[in-house]
DNA sequence: TATTGTTATACTCTATAACTATA
DNA sequence: TATAGTTATAGAGTATAACAATA
């Protein structure tokens, strides 16, 4: 079954059979998340983001006073895994970090101006960054694509 | 414009905005690329493999005496980094390393009887947790899956 | 000179367990 | 008792630079 024999890209010009993993959506969900993430990287080098900051602002963005643990949870992050990174934008001045009202063992988390600021400025990045990777698909094909991937993303046990 | 405001799982039950990211490809990409590693983790947690080794494998099998550095080639990995996994799969005898006929600095792999055996159990592991992931998408849908994900790999820089 | 594989190193991301302070 | 955030730590994955052997 290996043996469909089909020479893929490799990515650089030769010609490498993949054996099966042709044939797995997971193997092209990594890969196609990679060529996304490297590309990300790239588009965004001015603005010191990263994927995983830009959500957490994404996030903050659309639910101001939102706390720490709730954004987390919304991006699949390990509260521990949260200090550091929301550490990261504190120190940066892009989010307000307050003890909730509410409940005091809980930050609330809202973008400082500099925030709204540089999420502005990356959006316009990233949506050419998207525009260029998604070029050779059609807008009925992209909004497939991303239907798609929320059923995908559905599963998550 | 993060306003949309509408709320969306966060892969557990809460109901959070995701802002703009609910319209990126590329963070769909990234949570349902996620979802398959988790998955795939769990689903072959008793052979001792990982996407990754797997990957080499199958890339092996489809091409016997393939030499180290053309398979990290084709899966996007660096010469650097291939050492160590190669060193894990020779160790663990799923894959022979000899030095290639034809250029001596250079070494061919081959996968071993046990290295084709534990390929043949991990195919199914992984066809029946691709079936789990993807059970929502039609026949069609997979298929155009794979296709548009193959167009935004062959974007890579 | 260029390439194959190697070593060393560093950074990010992720995962777990144990702690504190509140609830 | 349970939850929010924290600390410490460890394992993967990935990236770069410098080296030896061979081409």
């Amino acid at each position: 079954m290996e043996g469909r024999g089909i020479a893929t890209r490799a990515g650089n010009g030769d010609d490498i059979a993949l054996g099966i993993l042709d044939d797995l959506a997971g193997y092209h969900l990594r890969r196609a998340s990679s060529v996304f993430a490297n590309d990300f990287a790239r588009a965004l080098a001015g603005t010191g983001m990263r994927q995983v900051l830009f959500g957490i602002l994404s996030i903050i963005a659309a639910n101001p006073r939102i706390n720490q643990g709730n954004v987390g949870r919304a991006l699949g992050i390990q509260r521990a895994n949260m200090v550091s990174l929301v550490n990261e934008l504190v120190d940066r001045d892009l989010v307000l970090r307050e003890v909730a009202a509410d409940d005091r063992r809980a930050f609330s988390l809202t973008l400082t101006p500099a925030g709204r600021k540089i999420v502005a400025q990356c959006v316009k990045l990233i949506e050419a960054h998207e525009a260029r990777l998604l070029a050779d698909l059609s807008a009925k094909e992209r909004t497939a694509l991303i239907a798609m991937l929320s059923r995908i993303e559905a599963k998550e046990a």
